[in-house]
DNA sequence: GTCTATAGCGAGATAGAC
DNA sequence: GTCTATCTCGCTATAGAC
């Protein structure tokens, strides 16, 4: 039962919230872009505004506040990559290609890689916005690896030993956020994608 | 040549400079616990004259501004440090104990690991005052680890074939920068030494 | 060497017109 | 839905008294 049943009001409303629809990820863009370049807290609304070709006042009629902001860009990313990768998956043969492929598209397309880099970075100190987000990521993704792990291990695909997977888990998660910032510094001197390759090959028999 | 031959005055003078040495380390040591806290960015030079004690104008007596307070707590942690463990040791042997050492006492006192790390972290963008010191302590980082491992290699003790030496010194430096990262978040849940331990041993027969 | 006072800026957020 | 105008705040840095 529509509200209205007048299909001319029907599609009216559809092409403003479709261009409403529109506007948000135009400006989701514009703050990506500047939280990458130099950060939450160096990025100011107006900045953002202005990349997205309105004010700052503007823009609060979209997203609540700055916070708000955040969390609408890092819930887009994530749910983009989830889309994109399966990290999910039961298969820890699975997990470790998705883990590399992920790196590839990274060095490909490094403008999410940047963002999220640089607002974990950020999100060291506890008074960020993000902090508390960047810890639930941290402790989901060493149990994603540690699960895939296992899975390796107890397929007899796993050459780690004496390492736990637990322990290789988060081996796996700080070599890559580490090697991830090393890259974003000097990308002309590290192979970002064979660094996470090599080290996942250490773990595993499996061709990688 | 003594510009005044009286010793009283001397000795005036002498307890004027020590008084003024003592109040900048005091002003560093607030410096190093705010910035430690909530970052270069999130802090004020009121919040550290607070700390030390004075108002922020006085602060500005003692350091020209608040990057050069940055550089200064900076400069104070690297000569430490470099007295404290032998990093630049010709011995990949020595250099490998260091780290952990290193490792060992940061975790007992993670003040100055705390600091350094919210600053790296935050020094990833561009902007950022402590962006370039940082890009030169990651590329002499990795020419020690480098050094240490292709000395490992020559006395045949080294055993992370087929990654060369200078592919290890990037994973070690990555490692510990991000198991540094995942510690701090989440302390309890992860044993910082036994990380650091665990890499290194899958590059060297020696027993660490 | 340290202070008070203040200049000057840029930020986040709100009010109200259109 | 977007704007201009404004409020209020905190910051770095300087000037000048003591």
């Amino acid at each position: 039962m529509p509200l209205t049943d007048d299909v001319r009001v029907r599609r009216r409303v559809g092409l403003q919230a479709a261009a409403t629809e529109q506007r948000r990820r135009a400006i989701l863009d514009a703050a990506v872009q500047a939280f990458s370049e130099v950060g939450y807290n160096g990025t100011s609304l107006r900045d953002v505004a202005a990349r997205a070709g309105l004010s700052h006042t503007g823009l609060l009629h979209h997203f609540p506040d700055k916070p708000g902001l955040l969390e609408a860009a890092l819930d887009r990313l994530f749910d983009s990559t989830a889309l994109e990768f399966d990290f999910a998956s039961d298969d820890g043969v699975i997990v470790m290609r998705a883990l590399i492929a992920a790196a590839e598209r990274d060095v490909r397309e490094p403008t999410s890689l940047r963002f999220l880099a640089v607002v974990t970075a950020e999100s060291l100190v506890p008074s960020h916005p993000a902090h508390g987000f960047m810890r639930l990521m941290q402790q989901r993704v060493r149990e994603t690896l540690t699960a895939a792990f296992t899975d390796l291990q107890e397929r007899g695909l796993y050459r780690a030993d004496p390492l736990t997977p637990s322990i290789a888990a988060v081996h796996a998660a700080s070599l890559r956020n580490g090697a991830i910032a090393e890259w974003l510094r000097t990308p002309d001197e590290i192979d970002l994608v064979e660094i996470i390759r090599g080290q996942l090959r250490m773990f595993t028999t499996v061709e990688l």
